[in-house]
DNA sequence: CATTGTGAAGCGTTTCACAGCC
DNA sequence: GGCTGTGAAACGCTTCACAATG
């Protein structure tokens, strides 16, 4: 009942796990049975042999000729991935981004509650946003021991960043999304990942100065939408 | 005066370009002269040997024995990078999201002004979110012409995202940061960066999991923050 | 003599190609 | 016949280690 995984799972894999998972989802949802790596490739904008490889990781979870189960592999990914429980969240920050991420309602549906939503700011304490009423930052460590919380955001300005993560790792936090454009310190044993919304324009940026560079002749053509 | 780079910037670099600006810029502000790699890396939570390399495809802008001149790096990497000057911004949804997005001070700052805001939603359109009005999305053909907006951002739900993605690239955008929980198909020539939260905290499931999994031994020690 | 710049080795990821199986 | 599962080749990125050099 409990196959654990063949293999570790490399990184790269696991990163894509979760755009299977919801190609798969709103697969079964359509009420598709089976699925061949070919066609989840393509959904998923990726490679079929790379899709292959990828599920192997999980075990042989599909049938030669025919293809996946859709919702067998649905609670196989879920299960892999630790999506088979709830995993409260506790956000550091009730400005604009804490506000939008908490009110944010897509949380919640995939398993991702707000458990709580903490400022220093005195004027934001109290006001509730997303049916989740802000409170004070010292109230941090109740709420992560009263809801078991082990995943944090960081949603403060850059300059109070740092110390939000310390605050959160004190209060048992292992886990942080990170979304002030800084490089956190944290223990060995914490997991950080960051979403940079400036680092991505910036990314963006240069491959558009780099075809502004090369001066290519745009063709007229294929202005719809493809592949 | 324009050194066109040796070699082709492979991607991994270019994706930590901005984080190196990022520090280089602060390192600037607090009066920093020069910055050798060692020391750019800790900042950065990198390697050395990789801060040397990547910096070595902008060309050879180090003195060795020294360092970095820290004004110098700064001024490269932008051009690199293309952010000698701005990148308008346009961003399709002015739910929770877009809103946050516009009202971010943190990307015109950067150097992308938001140059609009459009929504479907009539009762959205005319309200102003940081400073900038929302309007029609029928508008945004002549807001990407009037104000030579080539990166596009789409805030709206997964299932108008494919929409608000043709009709970008409709209107002539050739970069979108995709917020919306889908795979976009855009011509060959339109380049996508995605970012997706869900798909974030799904990852750090999987690690804390992988955790609660090994039930490995809490070291005691280590609470405060450290590399 | 501290520090860069870079060949070369090492490593992880992607892709190929096909044997194995339903 | 169609499709999975997987060794092996190819590729790209990271790290090492050291010669080059201000």
């Amino acid at each position: 009942m409990v196959d654990r995984p063949r293999r570790r799972i490399p990184e790269a894999t696991v990163i894509r796990l979760p755009v299977y998972l919801r190609i798969l989802t709103e697969a079964g949802d359509d009420g598709v049975e089976h699925l061949s790596s070919d066609r989840l490739a393509e959904l998923a904008g990726v490679n079929a042999a790379k899709v292959r490889k990828d599920l192997s990781y999980l075990g042989s979870y599909g049938t030669r000729g025919v293809g996946y189960e859709v919702s067998y592999l649905v609670y196989q990914i879920q299960r892999e991935l630790g999506l088979n429980h709830e995993w409260p969240i506790v956000i550091i920050g009730a400005g604009n981004l804490g506000q939008a991420l908490s009110g944010h309602a897509g949380f919640g549906q995939r398993g991702f509650p707000v458990a709580g939503i903490v400022d220093v700011e005195e004027s934001k304490i109290g006001s509730v946003i997303g049916g989740v009423r802000v409170r004070h930052i010292d109230d941090l460590p109740q709420i992560v021991a009263a809801r078991q919380v082990s995943i944090g955001v960081v949603a403060v300005p850059p300059s109070a960043a740092q110390d939000a993560a310390d605050r959160l790792v004190r209060a048992g936090i292992t886990s942080i999304l990170n979304f002030a454009p800084v490089v956190l310190s944290v223990p060995r044993g914490v997991t950080v990942r960051k979403v940079d919304l400036a680092l991505e324009l910036q990314i963006l940026s240069y491959y558009e100065q780099k075809r502004a560079g090369t001066l290519h002749v745009v063709p007229r053509s294929g202005t719809g939408a493809s592949a």
